[in-house]
Formats: C-alpha cells, structure tokens, sequence
DNA sequence: GGGGATTTGTGCTATTTATAACATTTTTTG
DNA sequence: CAAAAAATGTTATAAATAGCACAAATCCCC
C-alpha cells in the first residue's frame, strides 16, 4: 500500500500535539479535540490514522500516550538520527546550539566547512573538518541526515557530496532548490519564501478577509 | 476568482528561480526549463502563470525580468514590508542579523521581550521594548507581520497579542499550532517537523528507494 | 521569406485529496 | 440495566489539483 506523502507531512503535527497534550496530563484525546487543536477536521485525522492500523476505541478516542508511541514508530522516531551539517558560519553555529533537536532523537555528529579560519576550532565540543574530508569521515561514520547552511551558490556542490557520500535526506537551509536524483529526501528552511506566500494575501488591503482557499498544509 | 492557495505559494519558488536565472545573465526561459530548475512539470508552471494573465511568448518562452516583476507584483513585493520580532533570545538575535530579509522587502521595525536583562538592549540598532507595549507601539506605528521566537508555551499569548493589535500575518518559529481568527496568516518554521517528514522514509533501509508518493511542496 | 521547430495558453481528463455520513462499539447516565 | 450519548473506522461522495494534448503563435535558419 502507497501512503500519501501528505498523510506523513501530518504525523509529526498530530504528535507534537500529543505531546502537549500529554504534558498537561491528558490521558484521552478524541479526533474531534486533537482536529481543534490542530485546525484539521475530525474525520481527516481519523482516516490518516486509518491508513496505519486501529488506535481509537469506539465512545472514548485515543490514548494520548499510547497514540503518540504508534506515531512515533511509524515516523521511524523510536531510534536516534545522526547528522552531518555543512557550513558553519553564523546559521550553522546557531543550528548547532539548538537545543530542540536531541530530544526528538536527532543528533549532528560531524560538522564541515572550508573556511580556514573555521576549520578545526570547536563548537559544542564538535570540531570542525574540512569540506574535503567529507566523503571520507563519512565512510567512516556514517550520517543518515546533511544539514545544508551555506550560502546559495555553494549548495548544490555540498549537497552532491553528500549524496555521493551516501546521504539520503537533506534539511536544505539555502535559498535555492537543489537537484537530486531520485529516493533522495529534501525539505527546505526559508523563512523568505514563507514570507511572500503571505504577502499576497496581505496586499488586499484592510477590507479582504477571506482569500484564501484551503491552506497548504504549512499554514498554522 | 478565487486562487488556489497551493498556487501562491508555488510563485515564490518560481521568483527564486527566476532571480538565479537573471543573475546568471539568462533573458529568456521556457516553462520546460524552468519546470527543470525546481523539478515541477512545465504544464504546471504554464497553468498556474495562466490564473494571472499570459507572460510568455509562443515559441519563444517567458521574458525572465519581466516575469520575475509580474510575479514580484502579484505577491505584492513590489512594496516594503514591516515587521516585529517578539523573543529576542538567542534565535530571536539571528533573525535579527539575517540580511537575507532586506534584499526581498522585509524589514523588522520594532524587537519586544520580557526578560529584564535584554529589554532596553540594542540590537542591530534595535532597542529592544517589554512586550507590555507591543500593542502602544503598534499603534503608533503598525507593522504588516508578527515574528515569534518565544518558548512554545508563550507562544499563543504573544500571538493573541500581536492579533489583537492588528497583525494580520504570523511568522511562527516556536514548536506548536496556535489558533487565530480566520482571515489571519500563519507559517510555521519547524526544522524538526522536516525531519520527522523525511525519517518515515529512510527508516525503510538500505533497500528501498521509491516510497513516496508525489511530493508535498516543501520538497526541494 | 517559407518551412520546420518551439513553446505558449487552455479545455479536457485523470488523479489525488478531503469531507460527509453511517454502522458499530463503548461509555455514561438515570 | 436500558437508553442516550460519544466516538471510531470505513465506505461513498465531493472537491481540489495535476497532467495531457493540441491549436495558435512565434522564432530561427537557410
Ligand atoms: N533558512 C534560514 O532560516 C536561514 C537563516 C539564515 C541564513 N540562511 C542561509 O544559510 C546560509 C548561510 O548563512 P550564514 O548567515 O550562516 O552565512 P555565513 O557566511 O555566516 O556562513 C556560511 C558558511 O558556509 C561556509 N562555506 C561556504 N562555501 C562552502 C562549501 N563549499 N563547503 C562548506 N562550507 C562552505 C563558509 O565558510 C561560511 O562559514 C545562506 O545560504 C543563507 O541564505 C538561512
Ligand atoms: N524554528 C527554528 O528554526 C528554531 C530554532 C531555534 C529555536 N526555535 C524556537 O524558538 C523559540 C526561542 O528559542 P531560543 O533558543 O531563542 O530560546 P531563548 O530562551 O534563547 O529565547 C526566548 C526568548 O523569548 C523571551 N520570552 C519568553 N516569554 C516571552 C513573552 N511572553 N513575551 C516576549 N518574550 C518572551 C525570553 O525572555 C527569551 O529572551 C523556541 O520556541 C524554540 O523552540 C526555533
């Protein structure tokens, strides 16, 4: 059975939900509270859920926790990700610092730039290697995830050696679209580009309300 | 007519490409290749430009320039645009010092938090204001978006605040789904929900290479 | 300046995605 | 304990989105 790219587009809403819920000490959540949580319709988050298995019971809902456990495994959560990130100028020390990744499971391990005066200093105890040592470190240890943040004319390059390197999937922070060949996984960071999908509706002016039609799934 | 939201967002990446087209010094580009460029069919590009009037030119293509401009226009980035940041933490100062805003029209006017030891700080020339009078300032002078870099938990607070006061445009950088008003924009920046988008694929191992089905937008 | 090659814009068709509706099960209440 | 209320999983229906294919226009080359 082929699964939507979409319906797991979803899946990581419904569990950072879940887990709000759960630190609140929630213990049952039904379609109908998870969908207002969430601005998704009842029945949408029930067939998602559908293509997976039968996690509801009839007259109750679901189990907060044990909802959020089934989601995290289908996602492949249940296991720690490691990550190469390339770039280590201003974004990338910030990319490094965050704090928001380990607990979800991902974790960078090798961090690479080309900048001599980068190289081979050390942020958060990870020293940094030359670009060029790429292919090799990760023969040696292998990443399952490239963090790209270098500037835009430099991406391409980077990210295809870290598909030659064997990389599948990319978090793209460059303002650019990458090519790659297929089976290989991108999503892209810009804030920009998120920027001008509101402008449009904006420029209506004060008195437009209601543009937009069902909102592409980014929204909210 | 009402136009379809998946199509306005697709005309940024379509400007983005454009721009990289234009600085490589390219006057014309035929859909084909420019469908090439983000990997989207040329049919898709001709229908979607066809919602807004006819760019192109038979047998020859679309002007790049002049398409850029029309496109510029219709997301309204043919004026500026301004905005407040709300968390001045260490995210909030890297969205400050991001230049890639300026060149595009975007330009944070106003820095608030809550934390005495950042309020009345300067940043980038930007005294930082308690949150207090966020809606004082905005009065005095409105910004167009709302920038929140605040913990998730204070995350729906500061943007019932920022609604209230008349912004009518979110950029969400905190891990969770707030709920506004319709009429009311909102985009989320969440590397870690990428993530989760892409571990559902990898986790099928060495093996497997076609899983997905036609990819959700922010692919690439 | 004529003819083959390109390439647009669009009506039509196919596919994908979302919603509605309901039978079934469970819970709650009186 | 029976009846009403609640909520799931799923089938059927509707809506939205994407792709195809072709007439018409333009270009380019000799
Ligand atoms: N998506 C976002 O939220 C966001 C925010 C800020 C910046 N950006 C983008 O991230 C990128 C980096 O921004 P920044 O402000 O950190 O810039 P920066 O100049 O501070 O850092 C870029 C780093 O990349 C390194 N680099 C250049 N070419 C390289 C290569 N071939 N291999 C390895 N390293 C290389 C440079 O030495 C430098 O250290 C830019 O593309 C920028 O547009 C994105
Ligand atoms: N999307 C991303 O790429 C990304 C990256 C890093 C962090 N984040 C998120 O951004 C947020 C901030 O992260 P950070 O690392 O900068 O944290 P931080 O603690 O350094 O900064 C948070 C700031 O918000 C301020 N704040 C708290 N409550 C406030 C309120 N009610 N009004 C105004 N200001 C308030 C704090 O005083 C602090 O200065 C978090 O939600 C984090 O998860 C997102």
């Amino acid at each position: 059975m082929e699964i939507p790219g979409v319906v797991i587009a979803r899946l990581p809403l419904y569990a950072q939900a879940l887990e709000a819920l759960a630190q609140k000490g929630e213990e049952v959540v039904s379609s109908q509270r998870l969908g207002e949580a969430l601005g998704i319709t009842p029945a949408q988050i029930r067939k998602d859920l559908s293509y997976f298995g039968r996690f509801g019971k009839q007259g109750r809902g679901y189990n907060v926790a044990g909802l959020l456990g089934s989601i995290r495994q289908i996602l492949g959560l249940d296991r720690q990700w490691r990550m190469a990130l390339v770039g280590v100028g201003r974004l990338g020390r910030a990319i490094l610092s965050y704090e928001g990744f380990a607990p979800q499971g991902f974790h960078i391990v090798h961090a690479f730039d080309v900048d001599p005066e980068v190289v081979g200093r050390k942020f958060e105890s990870l020293v940094v290697r030359h670009v060029r040592e790429l292919e090799e470190t990760l023969a040696q240890e292998p990443v399952d995830i490239g963090v790209v943040a270098v500037p835009p004319e430099a991406a391409q390059e980077v990210i295809d050696r870290l598909v030659r390197a064997g990389v599948r999937a990319i978090l793209n922070y460059a303002p650019m679209t990458p090519r790659v060949p297929p089976g290989v996984q991108v999503r892209r960071i810009d804030p920009v580009v998120l920027l001008e999908t509101m402008t449009y509706y904006l420029k209506g002016q004060e008195g437009v309300r209601f543009l937009q039609g069902r909102d592409p799934l980014f929204l909210r």
